[in-house]
RNA sequence: GCGAGGGUGGCCGAGUCUGGACAAAGGCGGCGGACUUAAGAUCCGCUCCCGUAGGGGUCCGUGGGUUCGAAUCCCUCCCCUCGCACCA
């Protein structure tokens, strides 16, 4: 017969130079709309992980689904390949960068290629070549001219051993250590390059509602990240002994509270502390050695300022308070302790009034101030103590204290910061730039572009800082003697528009060919992890805005359906490096074959769920394979006995196939795989059933087989293609079309039900009754008085259905039956469910007899109520037929 | 703390949107049987409790509610995962 597994390794690279040679793959530029499946690119370290597996075997399934269906397919792959792990690595194997990137993208790109992952290569972006990081450039000097990029000073990571600035994402753990080097990380102000990511707050938040392909958790995820927060703006005059401040500006979600306010903090950072820094000693003392703004204590310390309440006029003392945050709202707040937890905690603290003025809704009377002596009292109320506005609901004194404070007026705060891309790095896009010394920081012209990067230098800091001939130039505007600048951009810049050029990967003359995006654009499916759920999605959201308002992109928005795939685990861990439990997939791909591989993380779970590795799991897909490999081949060496006659056993094997082709279809759609592919492996399980039963119908079993083959191409194409072959069909089963079927779920499941709950009757009888070898099982399917009956009762809304039952001749005349039946129809009446038609189910029955006198080794007669003898088809309800079996 | 998702049988995992045929798919593990000299593979069953003709009981984190009927809808509480967080 055959041993466990095949020769998968033969099977899979024959396969791969068949489609390889063919472009089966390749999207002409000459299609109209193709449906572009996207996995997000890898950063190429050089092995292919298990995330990247699972990644790109769900698009790769999705694609080639997609591709039966008969849609042209854009499935594209390229290289995220700046980024610090490879100057990193240049450094430690003393090469350079370029060379080890393109090192591991030739490495990934044949683990691509042994996984069976079926990409249009032509199509292929490396972001590291001059040709792709030119657009990168061109693109910042695009944001520079529409004024969405600035240069400012800012406050950055800075590890002082590396000499670079980190990205908050590089800083580590509550002591915010350098990833690299375990370095305490500095704060550092440095003049960086912004991009205005907060000129599109609004749209970035409120188009989230818009993206119903996206799970909930990343359209959550970004709206706080944007975290938009209304309220309102007003200020506070502030003056000391020696001098006036003005009015401060405030902000604050709770206006309604302002009568509470007993204390107004600045952050340590904020100009008026700087300048008491200089002349207040307590200040100076509290600021450079006490302030702990990581702490959960909020401390401070008193100013000999004040403040004057905008609307009482009272004095209110002025504090300099570590939890005052001079990057949130305006860095000064008003302090209200009655009605905000940390308020109040700094006030008892401090010894700060604290005064009730929201008060609980009152049942009913008068409300009454709550005790905010020992805590805060934080939700919306009615005021009190309010002066003329006590006696109001938070809600609407908002809007009219907003509207009377003078200094006061509507605000929109946003959590969202400018997007910093300066990185003092060699391995990334150089920023076009040229600094002179009287022009200032001047963009290179668009026609000498790219910027491209010198040769690595292995240097402790900036290699381009280093490279002082390349540094030296000539100011594009007045000519003198000028520096480049030396910082590149964050990678998340190339990530953030890639998607686009792959649509026209060669042009010269543009990012993207505009007209041919705007037809093939958005991406209709977008596949990889969570951890990009804010960042690359969100940057990706931001740009396309752009591209929409300056390049005449006519979409806004990237991605219509995103999927976020779980984690392979093993025993419940995330793998990793450092756990040292991780399973290789090359490891898997040696002994088991892709196919098995692409099969066993399919079938494991749905796409976005974790779950674990599990080493039977992949034996038993490469089991299944085999099983279908046999039986596949077996057929097509004509070693089964077929037949032309059509009986009922091939009616149900016949149905079987039409369920397994609507189910699959209905979850391929949805990205189910799961479930797509275990109707696909018991469809086989049936058809091996079929063969070990008898002959079989050569049509059927054929047609079966071919729609098997069909329906698990896309998890497990190389097998298949050779099974494909091996059947005798023309052509790739990757070109193959879906095979047609015109059966609807609805009907499937209740077939299916009825045959499995009439087995499981069957089996329950012959077990309780202790029967040991039965002679005969008669089914006998309901009279179909009873099923119009039940239409009747169904469709009736009189109080006593058995009335109305009684009106039809054809049930009436039952007599004490009918009667009966009414009587059982009336005390279920709300639970009755519609059932297949008689017919349907005499004929679904007749098809599954088989399989019941396989399992009992007996024979099985199914019958028409009128070929039965009266007393067993009494007992017979729809859907429930009556089972008599002769011992 | 805020927000999101989740808690199903020995384990994994469907079902929850759209309440009914749900003791609850499928897989894994375990048990029994067939085949085999045997093992493996394969095939057929069983795998909450009771039951000599398809029956009954208990059950889907906890406690309540809605309904003729709840794993499914509503509320309470507990637990887990993730994101955000001295956010004014």
């Amino acid at each position: 017969m055959y041993d466990d597994g095949y020769d998968h390794a033969a099977v899979e690279r024959r396969w791969q130079e068949a489609w390889d040679d063919a472009s089966v793959y390749r999207t002409p530029d000459e299609v109209e709309d193709p449906t572009y499946v996207l996995g997000m690119y890898p950063y190429p370290s050089g092995q292919l992980h298990m995330g990247h597996v699972r990644n790109y075997t769900i698009t790769d399934a999705y694609a080639r689904y997609r591709r039966l269906r008969g849609d042209d397919v854009l499935h594209p792959m390229g290289w995220d390949a700046f980024g610090l792990p490879a100057e990193n690595a240049a450094k430690e194997r003393d090469t350079n960068p370029r060379d080890w990137t393109f090192d591991c993208i030739e490495t990934m790109k044949d683990q691509m290629a042994s996984m069976g992952f079926g990409y249009d290569w032509d199509r292929e972006i490396a972001t590291c070549t001059p040709r792709y990081y030119k657009w990168n450039q061109w693109l910042f000097r695009r944001f520079l001219e529409e004024d969405l990029a600035e240069r400012r000073a800012a406050d950055v990571n800075w590890c002082p051993d590396c000499e670079t600035v980190l990205a908050d994402e590089q800083v580590e753990g509550e002591a915010e250590l350098c990833w690299r080097c375990d370095t305490p990380v500095e704060t550092r102000e440095l003049e960086q390059w912004f991009l205005k990511i907060t000129e599109y707050a609004d749209e970035l938040i409120d188009y989230i509602d818009g993206l119903e392909g996206w799970p909930d958790s990343v359209r959550q995820m970004q709206r706080n990240w944007i975290g938009r927060q209304e309220g309102t703006r007003l200020a506070f005059d502030v003056s000391g002994p020696d001098e006036e401040y003005g009015g401060v500006e405030a902000f604050t979600t709770r206006v309604d509270t302002v009568f509470g306010a007993t204390f107004f903090a600045l952050a340590p950072d904020h100009p008026i502390s700087e300048e008491l820094i200089e002349t207040d000693e307590a200040v100076h003392e509290f600021v450079h050695h006490e302030a702990d703004p990581d702490g959960d204590e909020p401390n401070g310390v008193e100013t000999d300022l004040t403040a004057t309440h905008p609307v009482t006029g009272g004095e209110l003392p002025v504090f300099v308070a570590d939890f005052v945050l001079s990057d949130v709202g305006t860095g000064a707040l008003m302090g209200v302790p009655g009605h905000d937890d940390r308020d109040h905690a700094f006030a008892s603290k401090m010894g700060v009034d604290i005064e009730p003025v929201i008060a609980p809704e009152p049942e009913d009377g008068e409300p009454g101030a709550p005790d905010v002596s020992e805590a805060a009292f934080v939700e919306d109320g009615v005021l009190v103590n309010s002066g003329e506005y006590s006696g109001l609901e938070s809600a609407e004194a908002r809007e009219r204290l907003t509207e009377d404070i003078e200094s006061a007026e509507h605000g929109t705060q946003y959590r969202l910061r400018d997007w910093g891309i300066s990185r003092q790095r060699y391995w990334g896009t150089p920023i076009p730039i040229v600094h002179c010394p009287d022009c200032g920081p001047v963009l290179v012209p668009e026609d000498e572009l790219p910027v491209e990067l010198p040769e690595f230098i292995n240097t402790t800091g900036n290699p381009l800082d280093a490279a002082e001939e390349w540094k030296r130039t000539t100011c594009p505007e007045c000519g003198a003697d000028a520096e480049r600048e030396t910082d590149t951009m964050d990678t998340f810049v190339d990530s953030s528009w890639y998607f686009l050029r792959y649509v026209s990967p060669d042009l010269e003359e543009a990012p993207f060919d505009r007209e041919r995006a705007n037809d093939w654009m958005p991406v209709d499916q977008y596949v990889g992890g969570i951890e990009h759920a804010v960042m690359h999605l969100l940057y990706s959201r931001f740009v396309t805005k752009t591209l929409a308002d300056h390049e005449g992109l006519q979409h806004r928005e990237p991605f219509t359906n995103l999927l976020a795939q779980g984690m392979v685990q093993l025993e419940g861990e995330k793998m990793s490096k450092s756990k040292g439990n991780v399973v290789s997939p090359q490891a898997i791909v040696e002994e088991y074959g892709a196919d098995t591989a692409r099969l066993f993380m399919m079938q494991a779970a749905q796409p976005e769920r974790d779950f674990d590795w599990s080493e039977q799991g992949v034996a038993s897909a490469n089991a299944f394979l085999a099983r279908l490999k046999d039986v596949v081949e077996v057929y097509a060496d004509g070693e089964i006995e077929t037949t032309d006659e059509r009986d009922p056993t091939a009616d149900y094997v016949e149905g079987e196939i039409e369920a397994a082709v609507a189910v699959a279809a209905e979850e391929y759609d949805e990205l189910v795989f799961n479930t797509a592919v275990r109707e696909a492996q018991s469809l086989v399980g049936t058809l091996r059933r079929y063969r070990e039963a008898g002959d079989v119908r050569a049509d059927t079993f054929e047609r079966g087989l071919s729609v098997s083959l069909r329906l698990l191409s896309p998890v497990a194409p190389h097998i298949c293609e050779e099974l494909w072959e091996t059947l005798g069909h023309e052509g790739f089963v990757v070109d193959a079309t879906w095979p047609e079927a015109d059966a609807d779920r609805d009907t499937i499941e209740k077939r299916r039900r009825l045959v499995e709950n009439t087995r499981e009757d069957v089996r329950q009888i012959i077990d309780v009754a202790d029967i040991e070898d039965p002679e005969r099982i008669d089914i006998v399917v309901t009279p179909e008085w009873k099923h119009e009956a039940l239409g009747v009762a169904i469709d009736s809304d009189a109080p006593n259905v058995i009335g109305e039952l009684m009106e039809h001749d054809s049930i009436k005349r039952h007599g004490e039956a009918a009667a009966d039946y009414g009587q059982q129809l009336q005390e279920n009446r709300e639970a009755l469910q519609r059932t297949l038609d008689p017919e349907t189910e005499l004929e679904a029955l007749r098809a599954a007899a088989w399989l019941i006198e396989r399992e009992f080794d007996t024979t099985v007669r199914v019958l028409a109520a009128a070929e039965a003898g009266d007393d067993v088809a009494a007992k017979a309800e729809p859907s429930r037929p009556a089972i008599d079996i002769v011992e």
